[in-house]
DNA sequence: ATTTGCACCGATGGTTTG
DNA sequence: CAAACCATCGGTGCAAAT
């Protein structure tokens, strides 16, 4: 069963090493669960090595865990392994780097693609549970009640080291194994000889067929009497004491490579395996392997859950609204959205007139600061999607007009706030440049321009800020969120003055105007360029239609 | 050479909180 | 009601793409 973790915030699937630079330095950007990151080359000191092979060091780690969470909300799973009346999902992809059993059946399962594998009775669904768990997370949990278990699958399941794992594990604990009660007939294969495998048409996936292990497409290696084959099995004993068992030639030679090599060879290796593990005790040997079948994750020297604890990235939780959040078992965001509308909307319906996108944003910004997953708010929706038209009724709140600045305010109270203070009236004054502003925060915000203070850090790259949206903005370089869509050609963009103004290539404005020749620009840059080469001077630059 | 996207920065003002 | 929080705007320069 899925082990759910402390931590509910997914991390990046990248961590950059580097001293610290200015961002402007550098661009990064992140689509889906690739990263792409170009560096100048000048401008960057960072961990790399000497060829310029940029390394990051949490990627592996963190692709595993965002698998797991994939996982957890049962996205992109795409197998049902049946173990024992139990049901567990995953990736194929996962329990074939993982397991030779899984990479045996996947990888010859093309034509008739298997989604759903039941298991042998002999594999435990507890111990299926913990192994299935390590594969996601690097992390075995090894417990005494289940240790047979475990031990048993991971053979079934061809996770060498996971066998090699129990068996440590047991020897540490004093426990002991028996050997097998009957001794596998010579050339049997390690694999499970009486695996069933529900093959789903994918042109029909209502329809099951289940076929036994036999009748699968051919195996890397020849199976021999694959039918015959017995998978091993221990039982602790009833002493505990530590006992001996016989070598067992299933476990020592190639999956299905003995009935196949030469007799003398296959005695050579036998005796090879025997002089190499002590005259009684067999570690079990994973079997050889077809080229390309991944090795068993092998047991890292820093293996612990505190090693697998992932880091708190904050604002992680951005981009799981909209490639992750959602309600469990959903894997269309956009859903999820609208889901959250419609919740957001509910919510609107009872407020009285209050900005929603703001207020949905700090019940975020609470439920963040709590630890607690949140939805998709209606503020996050009006930055994936502008043209939400459903949105706007969101905000059809009653609204106090100022007939001077011709500006709205959400309550009474607010406007005469703000008429009691016009824009004309700025008393305070920076002592040092002299600007002026209207609110003491005003100030104090302005202030940090001359004192150099930058209070908001990016815990990614250690990039400060001098204003916290402006930290807002720049994580979304490290989560990859482009929550700007461009409604005409999907083009998503990371800020919303990007969007604007690329919309103007569909639109064709052009608000940037040379009033001397009348010519108009879509950028202020093509305008400046242009009173730099014609008239000499950048002087009136002015926006139509602002 | 021009267009386009990106990121940072300073500022403003609506809203909430205590 | 002041302080704080927050979203948004406009501006700027850079660099990649065309």
């Amino acid at each position: 069963m899925f082990r759910d973790n402390d931590d509910d915030d997914l991390i990046p699937n990248f961590f950059v090493v580097f001293s610290p630079v200015p961002v402007s330095r550098f661009r990064a950007g992140v689509s889906g669960l690739n990263v792409r990151i170009c560096f100048p080359k000048q401008k960057v000191s960072m961990s790399s090595t000497a060829d310029g092979c940029v390394q990051f060091i949490r990627h592996a780690g963190d692709v595993l865990f965002n698998f797991n969470r994939l996982r957890s909300r049962n996205i992109l799973t795409d197998v049902t392994v049946r173990v024992g009346g139990r049901e567990f999902h995953a990736h194929k992809t996962v329990l074939m780097a993982c397991s030779g059993f899984f990479y045996t059946v996947f990888i010859n399962a093309h034509k008739t693609d298997p989604a759903v594998v039941s298991l042998d009775a002999k594999a435990d669904p507890d111990g299926f549970a913990i192994l299935l768990e390590f594969m996601y997370t690097s992390c075995l949990t090894l417990k005494e009640h289940f240790i047979v278990a475990t031990l048993n699958t991971a053979i079934y399941l061809q996770m060498e080291h996971m066998v090699e794992t129990c068996q440590r594990f047991m020897e540490s604990r004093g426990l002991g194994v028996k050997p097998p009660r009957e001794k596998p007939p010579a050339g049997s294969a390690h694999l499970p000889h009486d695996m069933t495998v529900d093959l789903r048409d994918v042109s029909a996936p209502t329809t099951h067929y289940a076929v036994s292990t036999p009748r699968l497409p051919p195996l890397p290696f020849p199976m021999g009497s694959v039918s015959n084959a017995k998978p091993l099995s221990w039982e602790i004993p009833k002493d505990c004491r530590a006992v001996t068992r016989e070598p067992c030639s299933n476990q020592g030679g190639s999956r299905g490579k003995c009935s196949s090599m030469d007799p003398d060879v296959r005695s050579a290796k036998v005796e090879e395996a025997e002089v190499e593990n002590s005259p009684h005790v067999v570690t079990p040997r994973s079997p050889l392997k077809s080229d390309c079948q991944p090795n068993s994750p092998a047991e890292s020297s820093g293996c612990s859950r505190e090693a697998t604890t992932p880091l708190k990235v904050r604002n992680w939780k951005k981009y799981k609204f909209i490639v992750l959040n959602s309600a469990e078992g959903d894997e269309n965001p956009f859903r999820n959205s609208n889901r959250a509308l419609e919740k957001c909307s509910e919510t609107a319906r009872k407020q009285t007139p209050v900005s929603m996108s703001t207020h949905a944003v700090r019940q975020e910004s609470k439920a963040e600061t709590k630890n607690e997953s949140t939805d998709l708010t209606c503020g996050d929706w009006d930055k994936m999607e502008n043209d939400s038209e459903n949105h706007q009724c969101l905000h059809d709140a009653k609204l106090y007009d100022c007939d001077v600045l011709r500006t709205s305010f959400t309550s009474n109270h607010n406007l005469t706030n703000h008429k009691s203070v016009s824009p004309g009236e700025k008393p305070y004054r920076c002592s040092v440049c002299s600007a002026q502003f209207n609110r003491p925060a005003n100030l104090k915000t302005h202030l940090r321009i001359h004192s150099g203070e930058k209070p908001y850090k990016c815990e990614t790259c250690g990039s400060a800020f001098v204003q916290v949206a402006h930290l807002r903005a720049h994580v979304l370089i490290h989560t990859g969120e482009k929550p700007y869509c461009c409604s005409v050609c999907n083009t998503r963009f990371r800020h919303l003055q990007t969007l604007k103004s690329h919309l103007r290539i569909h639109t064709g404005e052009k608000p940037y105007h040379c009033e001397t020749c009348d010519l108009r620009f879509r950028h202020k840059s093509q305008l400046r360029l242009h009173l730099r080469q014609k008239h000499g001077a950048v002087t009136n630059i002015k926006t139509s239609n602002r």
